[in-house]
RNA sequence: GGUCCCGUAGCUCAGCAGGAUAGAGCGUCAGAUUCCUAAUCUGAAGGUCAUAGGUUCGAAUCCUAUCGGGAUCACCA
């Protein structure tokens, strides 16, 4: 089901048998930009000519031969710049449409993973609030990659560490407790700065009031810190959850920070560390712009991580005998390689990018290298709204919360706007485009080409007098397609396989998102294409056997779109 | 100052593991509606791919340096 793949394989298989000491990786066989180079172009001439000091045309001739048993083309030859230019027949093409139709949802999938465990951890938000649109991309952009790995047969565990120890966390208990005594009294409770002020935790606080009255009032903070961050953790949480629901993002696992401590898993691993002596006593520098004497020089338990190619050894242990922040890091990470995971993908924000090399070390050093962490970053998100920058500050909780811009513009805009630029460029959006009905929102104007396609079978009837089943496309000649752009549109179907392994092996959803808008550019320029000054017309009651041919090779664009749509996490509407 | 990311059309950005004449949307200008969804399409104008070197048959793409923009620096997470 990949036309590139297939005819690449033959010729990679062939020059093999008489070059096999020659690195041919940088062998290509690709569609060339130019229809007049033909339909597929290889450099292996170019390449190989160099390498072997050989005539080119002697090594064209050669993979010519390759080609000619099996009666696909129609023309092979060798350019004047040195690439082979392949001209297939037209009946290799039909197949290959006939192929998607029959496969359906199943067309683009390959077995890349071949069911290999991979983990893609992403969000892992702290649990203190709901998330903000800085979340937003991370979230959408991890799990249009868990798809898409699932769509080529890894077996990808989605997860979310939940940082639920530490100070922050007793900061948030605090400030519900603050919210709780204000359910008891009339005077105005002021919220200090180095708590939350958000408003979403008046109701957490309200239903601890309600569940259990004034028995924390007037005690002793050890009486109820405990009780109030376990409630404060689950209620946030519960609302993390529900905006990631929002967006119809569903992790596989939560895992705790408080219950690797608890069961212990935090101490094995310093332990791990200190059996491979990697572990020292020692000092760190002040950070640059900070003053000297808010400096303890007391001396901690540093990690080796200069080993491993970070460029600081890191604390692990304060001097005091807490963990750092990092140290469950560790700990969470050898657990995933416990369970079973040799390749581990997280999906940092870029603020978090100066932790990449600490726990890309941490992780050689505990798995004894033999797992394999890659960290994917997404900048910044920047948005405006008709022109005019929203403003974002955390201040008084008036950050732009991932719930509003899903209410404002929806579920779908909102994917596609995460995944339609290269994450590690950063994002500017404006929330108008994305509320329009026309060619400016990108993901109307795919979902219109699908509409469209859609009306073509329900019209049918009314068209061609007659109902169009399934049978009738996969048995519709698509020789009577003649046309250059339907050449262009299945030449484009056929790109597809390459664009997922590509939007994988690079880690790139943006890709796919890319593609999806110019198929569609493709199907619209094709409904309204004229022939002699007047519009064609897909349905023609005069010309049965051509208005099946286009809408079988529509209904193949159909499926394209829906299964890339799909893997984005976006509905493929049928009707507007 | 160190590290990471970015720099391509007026704006926002793609550019496929180095390939043939550099791409799209928006914006600007000029057009298309006896039409199955015009919520669309066609055409034109618009480029020193930040700059300077290097690698090679061939560079927007790889390497080095410089300039500009952003992020980051912990005994916070």
């Amino acid at each position: 089901m990949d036309i590139l793949e297939k005819y690449k394989n033959i010729l990679i298989v062939e020059l093999n048998k008489s070059y096999s000491n020659e690195d041919l990786s940088n062998i290509s066989f690709e569609f060339p930009r130019d229809t007049s180079h033909g339909d597929f172009s290889t450099n292996a001439a170019l390449v190989l000519s160099k390498k072997l000091k050989m005539d080119s045309e002697q090594i064209f001739l050669e993979v010519k031969k390759f080609f000619e048993d099996s009666g696909d083309f129609k023309d092979i030859v060798l350019a004047k710049s040195g690439f082979i230019n392949f001209f297939v027949k037209d009946y290799v093409l039909h197949d290959f449409i006939r192929e998607v139709l029959k496969n359906r949802e199943n067309f683009g999938k390959k077995d890349l993973g071949k069911g290999e465990k991979i983990n893609i951890e992403y969000v892992s938000a702290n649990p203190t609030g709901p998330l903000h649109v800085g979340h937003t991309r991370g979230a959408v952009f991890g799990d249009t990659l868990a798809n898409i790995f699932d769509f080529v047969g890894f077996d990808v565990c989605r997860e979310y560490y939940i940082n639920d120890s530490g100070e922050q966390i007793r900061n948030l208990a605090k400030s519900v407790y603050l919210r709780y005594l204000q359910n008891f009294s009339d005077k105005e409770i002021v919220i200090p700065d180095n708590l939350y002020p958000g408003e979403y935790l008046i109701p957490i606080a309200k239903k601890i009031s309600d569940e259990h009255g004034e028995k924390f009032l007037d005690k002793a903070e050890s009486d109820w810190l405990d009780f109030f961050m376990k409630e404060s953790i689950s209620s946030v949480m519960n609302i993390i959850k529900s905006d990631l629901k929002s967006l119809e993002i569903d992790h596989d696992v939560f895992i705790s920070e408080k219950t690797l401590l608890e069961e212990g898993h935090v101490n094995k691993a310093y332990k791990h560390l200190e059996d491979k002596k990697l572990l020292y006593k020692g000092n760190t520098n002040p950070p640059k712009g900070s003053k000297k004497d808010e400096w303890s020089e007391k001396q901690h338990i540093l990690f080796k991580s200069k080993n491993f190619g970070d460029d600081e050894d890191r604390v692990v242990k304060k001097h005091d005998g807490q963990w750092t922040y990092f140290m469950p890091d560790i700990a969470y990470h050898l657990n995933k390689y416990e369970r079973g995971f040799i390749r581990m993908i997280n999906i940092f924000g870029a603020d978090h990018s100066g932790y990449i090399a600490r726990m890309k070390a941490a992780v050689k050093a505990v798995t004894n290298e033999n797992a394999n962490l890659e960290i994917k970053t997404c900048q910044l998100v920047r948005l405006s709204r008709g022109g005019r920058p929203v403003k974002m500050s955390k201040r008084a909780g008036s950050f732009i919360t991932l719930k509003e811009i899903v209410n404002e513009v929806g579920k779908d805009a909102v994917r596609f706007m995460m995944v339609s630029r290269k994450n590690d460029a950063q994002l500017d959006f404006d929330f108008e485009v994305f509320k329009n009905e026309n060619n400016d929102n990108p993901i109307f104007y795919i979902q219109y080409a699908n509409a469209r396609i859609s009306s073509l079978i329900r019209n049918s009837k009314e068209k061609l007098g007659r109902d169009i089943e399934d049978k009738d496309l996969i048995n519709a000649d698509l020789a009577f397609l003649q046309n250059e752009n339907e050449k262009k549109i299945i030449f484009q179907i056929a790109n597809f396989p390459k664009v997922i392994e590509q939007s994988v092996t690079f880690m790139e959803p943006h890709r796919l998102s890319y593609y999806l808008r110019d198929l569609a550019s493709s199907f619209h320029q094709y409904w309204n294409l004229k022939i002699d000054n007047k519009r064609i017309h897909i349905l023609d009651k005069s010309e049965m056997d051509l208005s099946l041919a286009r809408v079988a090779l529509l209904f193949a664009v159909s499926i394209t779109i829906q299964t890339g749509l799909g893997l984005l996490g976006i509905e493929a509407i049928e009707e507007l």
